[in-house]
DNA sequence: CTCCAGGGATCAG
DNA sequence: CTGATCCATGGA
């Protein structure tokens, strides 16, 4: 993608940005550490950093940020430099139904984000709302982080909690979550987790390896590849997934979550990770819909 | 009050 | 191997 990006006081604006939507790309559920100012803004914690960006008119502003962050941290966490028009004329493609959904989101992206906080995170996701996923990373954040702002910290990595323990998680409203969130900064600070071996070993040893931390399955696992370690075909099945794709490719009959697997490795394969994203959103807009009558 | 959440560990068969 | 139950917590 060409990217021009002009330098406009402290502010970086970022002009002719295709196939990009802020919301969409913050709200899509992939991302749990951040505010939603309005539609259009956004406050960020990333990689040690605070990011306030609007998205309006077609340019997208960075306030008060450096060029060098734009060009070490946030054009990769944004994932800016890849060609999303190619990827949904594929899933498109390969699934005619997806039309409309890839359509209405055409500016999701997949965000490249830090290992540690992305394991943290998805451990605690499991059994648990989004609203009460994001709050708990901010106590976490704000417990044991840097302060970034009056209300922002960001996420502690491993060091920062090798001396915390089960019941410092728990007295943070963890719940049965508390022992796994131990055995993965455990883990993490031996070496036995070490996130450049996750990203170079093939997608199955990767999810056999991360499988290992307790409280991380499957569906975590491939979450934790998809979201921070650049395996795109990665394909996190959760409740969502399973009832739109039993609707979508089943007829609306149940399957197991390999059948399920099995047939998003077929259908999509190294874009699994994109389509299951469209995928969710699909479900959630579905569930919306019989939620509010 | 009950039900359920971007699931996984554990145990029964 | 598959299926049932339990797990903390909080909001609907």
């Amino acid at each position: 993608m060409i990217m021009n990006a002009e330098k406009k006081g402290k502010d970086l604006i970022i002009k002719e940005l295709k196939d990009f939507d802020l919301a969409q790309t913050m709200e899509c559920g992939q991302c749990f550490h951040f505010v939603r100012v309005d539609d259009e803004e956004y406050e960020i914690s990333a990689y040690g950093k605070f990011l306030r960006v609007r998205q309006e008119k077609g340019k997208l502003v960075l306030f008060d940020t450096p060029k060098k962050d734009l060009e070490n941290i946030w054009k990769g966490y944004f994932d800016l430099e890849r060609d999303y028009g190619k990827i949904k004329r594929f899933i498109v493609k390969r699934s005619p139904e997806l039309k409309d959904i890839v359509k209405k989101n055409n500016g999701i992206r997949i965000l490249n984000q830090e290992f540690f906080e992305t394991l943290m995170s998805f451990i605690i996701s499991q059994n648990n709302r989004i609203p009460r996923i994001k709050s708990l990373v901010a106590s976490i954040s704000e417990k044991w982080g840097n302060r970034l702002t009056d209300t922002m910290y960001s996420f502690p990595d491993a060091k920062q909690i090798e001396k915390v323990c089960e019941d410092d998680f728990r007295d943070l409203k963890t719940g049965f979550r508390a022992a796994y969130l131990c055995d993965a900064v455990k883990k993490v600070l031996s070496g036995d987790i070490e996130d450049n071996k996750l990203k170079t070993a093939p997608l199955k040893e990767c999810e056999d390896m991360l499988c290992d931390i307790k409280g991380v399955g499957p569906k975590v696992a491939n979450c934790i590849m998809l979201f921070s370690l650049g395996k795109r075909e990665a394909f996190p099945i959760d409740v969502w997934m399973k009832r739109i794709m039993e609707e979508l490719y089943f007829g609306g009959k149940e399957q197991s979550l390999k059948t399920i697997s099995d047939l998003a490795k077929e259908k999509f394969g190294e874009y699994g990770g994109y389509a299951q994203q469209y995928l969710f959103a699909y479900a959630r807009e579905q569930g919306a819909v019989k939620n509010n009558g």
